[in-house]
DNA sequence: TACGGAAGTC
DNA sequence: GACTTCCGTA
């Protein structure tokens, strides 16, 4: 930013997303010295006097209107110090935006548009909590049922300059953040699937508070950083809180590192949240607050596994840790929620040239979506995601369901079309497989498993295994061996549930 | 009004 | 990398 040129010199704490401090510094914005647009329309719209020139739109999550567009581009331009500024050009800008899927057209609406804050969010604030003692201010989009949960971190009113607050932000916080930001090539990383929608957010958020109104308050108590929470699915018995799998840690004192948002936006960055195998080559190891708890780390494993499966991640978005087994994961949602808890997550939007690859692919190579006739699950297939026909005919029949809940109204064919999924499927056949990260990506086996010994040598390689795709012989492997199908049957499977010793166990089997 | 390519700037 | 500027197209 140069100076002199800042108009919005720094939101009011009363209005709007309270973002974070550190966010309205330009040096926090992503990749670029300077104030994004993004960031300026946040701080438009969340302030008072701008309520004429932009505004939340009423009624849909995330969705802004630009009332003045000349007014806005005035702003812009006279933040940029671009005199020349106007709608075009800003809009051009935004339009910039729809690829990073940071923002998207509402269409029909003239000058609406609707962020998208999974992208907004996740990787700019991974540690902003939701809490339910959260507040959100009028001028904050409208979340029709649980806008009280959505919270950010009240901002200081002195100097937007001034370094994060301790305890709000952590320099933990803000390096994770800033590295998932500025992480490896991010955009290589962001395949269609790891996108949020605000539906989707609003879904989750919806589902905390439904959450919260049985057993809510434990959070937002707890003396801990603003870790944020971003409502997905939980793992209840183990933890207190049934609202999120990592809303409490077990181990006294601690907040959690481990505390990592479970989102879509979550592999985004993947390799952000891998864990070192050492503490001390963690990439929390600048903070004070780096725990190597087993406990945690499992729960992390576990929904990262979650998540992988939900969202149909590639396992690669797991983190590699030699030696952690991960524990039956139990992703299943509770009856009514998985029920009510479809993800739609946002496709990319398609671009001309997009949209034409797209569209004759389609024929060859169908796409994910609910309408569609069933496809593989846009996830690397591993060994472990052989269902048995109990789950299988469940994930059809949920498949079924997906293709009667219809399209949702707001949603254009074209979204409707790059829909990912209807709904995430629980990851039936993850309970009772070990997810261990040993000796190297078991969970690769779509790609480059070929050349790497199988893990369980001491079966016979027969010819026709041999001639078979890896990912069936895995799977006849895993269907066959019967001491498997014990460890199966006996839910020991590396994790027998005796904690921190049972990880240890698995890590020494391993 | 909106989209997106292309080239340029910082 | 994140725009800015320009422009052709729908």
């Amino acid at each position: 930013m140069k100076a002199g040129c800042s108009i919005v010199e720094k939101p009011e704490g009363g209005g709007g997303y309270q973002f974070p401090d550190w966010a309205y510094k330009t040096e926090s914005s992503p990749g670029s010295r300077q104030i994004q647009l993004w960031h300026f329309i946040l701080e438009l719209l969340q302030k008072e006097e701008f309520r004429h020139v932009i505004a939340w739109q009423q009624g849909e999550y995330g969705e802004f209107v630009i009332k003045d567009p000349d007014e806005v581009a005035r702003l812009w331009g006279r933040r940029k110090c671009k005199p020349q500024m106007n709608y075009d050009k800003l809009s051009r800008a935004l339009r910039y935006y729809y690829n990073k899927r940071i923002l998207h057209k509402t269409k029909g609406k003239r000058f609406t548009y609707k962020f998208n804050f999974n992208k907004l969010v996740t990787p700019n604030y991974p540690f902003i909590n939701i809490r339910s003692s959260g507040v959100v201010p009028q001028s904050a989009p409208p979340v029709p049922t649980a806008s009280s949960r959505f919270h950010f971190p009240p901002l200081d009113t002195h100097s937007p300059t001034s370094d994060v607050q301790p305890g709000r932000f952590s320099a933990s916080s803000l390096t994770a953040g800033q590295e998932l930001s500025n992480g490896t090539d991010r955009k290589a990383e962001l395949s269609e699937l790891e996108d949020g929608s605000t539906a989707d957010w609003r879904r989750g958020v919806d589902l905390m508070s439904s959450r919260n109104a049985v057993g809510g308050g434990g959070i937002g108590h707890q003396k801990r950083k603003p870790d944020i929470m971003l409502p997905l699915f939980s793992r209840p018995g183990i933890y207190p809180d049934p609202h999120s799998p990592f809303a409490v840690s077990p181990i006294p004192g601690r907040g959690g590192v481990l505390n990592v948002p479970i989102s879509p936006a979550l592999s985004l960055t993947p390799t952000i949240f891998s864990y070192s195998p050492s503490p001390g080559l963690s990439p929390f190891t600048s903070s004070s607050c780096f725990s190597f708890n087993p406990e945690e780390m499992k729960h992390y494993l576990h929904s990262q596994a979650c998540s992988v499966f939900n969202y149909h991640l590639s396992p690669r978005t797991f983190p590699r840790y030699p030696g952690l087994m991960v524990p039956p994961l139990q992703c299943q949602m509770h009856p009514e929620e998985s029920t009510q808890f479809s993800i739609k997550l946002q496709p990319p939007p398609v671009g001309r040239k997009n949209r034409e690859r797209v569209e004759s692919r389609e024929e060859s190579a169908p796409v994910t979506a609910p309408t569609m006739a069933p496809v593989p699950p846009r996830i690397k297939v591993e060994p472990t995601s052989e269902k048995d026909p109990e789950s299988l005919r469940q994930s059809a029949q949920e498949k079924e369901e997906h293709s009667q809940e219809g399209t949702v109204p707001s949603r254009t064919i074209e979204e409707e079309k790059g829909t990912i999924f209807a709904r995430p499927e629980a990851p039936p056949i993850w309970s009772s497989v070990p997810i261990s990260t040993p000796s190297e990506e078991p969970l690769e086996v779509t790609e480059d498993s070929e050349d790497r010994p199988s893990k369980e040598p001491s079966a016979p390689e027969k010819k026709e295994d041999a001639l078979m795709p890896p990912k069936l012989r895995l799977k006849r492997r895993w269907n066959d061996d019967p001491e498997a199908r014990e460890l199966r049957k006996d839910g020991k499977f590396l994790w027998n549930g005796s904690g921190p010793q049972g990880l240890a166990t698995a890590a020494a089997d391993a």
